[in-house]
DNA sequence: TAGTGGTCTAGACCACATC
DNA sequence: ATGTGGTCTAGACCACTAA
């Protein structure tokens, strides 16, 4: 590893310290599927021998990695990557909680899963073109009988050619972990826009409140490596028996 | 500062890093007001000195109150308390965006500031015992002519004790600066509920939106040092034209 | 020019998991 | 016993701010 860029070399990036670097060439080698969610990554010694610094930059390195979810540490054993599969991460992103806060599994029921085009504003979302293939999923999450999430879930196309209902209903495990052990895709961050909405007939139906009743609507853009958007996913809450609960500091 | 606990210490407690031993004593001074909230604190070497570590010790300390928000580091000037006073750190807890997402200022208007005692649900809340002192703040903000958030805040009362309707709709800045500047009492962090709700006739009228109309209802609860819950905020927002924003990662 | 935070190194030792 | 991450030190040097 060379010297870092300086602030001196006036043609040159802007300054970048020798760890965030090393940080960009560790992202590289995840985002290249060299190490693939769930297995570990080298040693810190390693690594620093590797790129020729010390022990200490490849851990700065690797903390904020790990800050960011990308990366999970486990002393004595190695640090790993990143998985939705876990039992510990799943349903990492949804912030949906029973009031009574005993936390209990979800049951899924698939309603669709289907190819179409994209409309002008999912495309716009997805950064695709309009009228570029796009797989649309629609489901229901339930709390023992009763429905409390209804997802319709805008994926493109060409990213997840083999996805079919079949491989949906049958697949073990969150939706997230298929996408990263079938499509090579994992889920980074995402942004989601909340708003509360009259529910139409077809959502009343579908979740068993009268038409009109609030819901909550969540729309959340999940995002892969280098920020690029893979996925779009309007989701309607019931909020009688649930929140969304939220951490701010 | 002695050798750290250790895990062979089979009658004390747990095992704890130098480090956080040093940011417990740091979060002792900062909550003894021994620097105020837009304060430097004193170099991570002459700290360093008083505890007898050194400073990259007393550096991890930092960087994780730094990270808490705890405190703001500034390169070549210090390290301060972080305030909500700022300009860039003002609104903090608000996560209302509009939707055309270009920030503008939202006016505040009063409504009602005045003493009651605590109903149960807002003793538990607050950590109090139903019927001690409490204060009721309501208000409006609004986004030009337009009213988009009402806010019922309680709060315990021994805590804010001079706190007036006067005071509150003179003073320049947000709220939870006065609450620093005033009462010595720092918002840290906050739990948010949200819900979709159908306005009420009163809340209909204040934000203009015909009665039964969804409502995003936010119930916060803010907490200063040591996990004392000091805050109670149940919000209506209207989300027509603006929408709460959330990142997941 | 002096003082502050920010980066980088090399080496020692501790805690944890596994063999 | 070995290998991994976690902590701590001491010292050098860089980047930024303000006098």
């Amino acid at each position: 590893m060379s010297t870092p860029t300086t602030t001196r070399d006036v043609s040159g990036p802007a300054f970048s310290p020798l760890y965030r670097q090393i940080k960009e060439l560790l992202t590289q080698d995840l985002q290249s599927g060299l190490w693939k969610p769930g297995e570990v990554i080298p040693s810190e010694f390693e690594l620093a021998a590797r790129f020729k610094v010390s022990q200490g930059t490849v851990r700065k390195a690797i903390d904020e990695l790990a800050a960011e979810n990308l990366l999970v540490r486990r002393q004595g054993k190695g640090t790993f990557v990143a998985t939705h599969a876990e039992q510990n991460t799943q349903y990492r992103f949804l912030r949906l909680r029973p009031d009574d806060d005993r936390p209990r599994a979800l049951q899924r029921r698939l309603l669709e899963c289907s190819r179409a085009r994209a409309a002008a504003d999912i495309a716009r979302a997805l950064e695709i073109k309009a009228g570029d293939p796009a797989v649309l999923v629609r489901r229901l999450l339930l709390d023992g009988e009763q429905a409390v999430v209804l997802d319709e879930i805008w994926l493109p196309g060409r990213a997840f050619k083999g996805l079919t209902h079949e491989r949906l209903s049958t697949y073990r495990g969150p939706m997230y972990a298929l996408f990263e052990a079938e499509f090579g895709i994992r889920m980074i961050r995402a942004e989601e826009k909340i708003r509360a909405v009259a529910a139409d007939a077809s959502a009343a139906a579908l979740l068993a409140v009268p038409p009109g009743a609030p819901l909550l609507s969540v729309e959340r853009r999940s995002f892969t490596y280098g920020e690029r958007p893979v996925e779009l996913r309007r989701g309607l809450y019931r909020t009688d028996a649930h929140h969304y609960r939220n951490e701010l500091s």
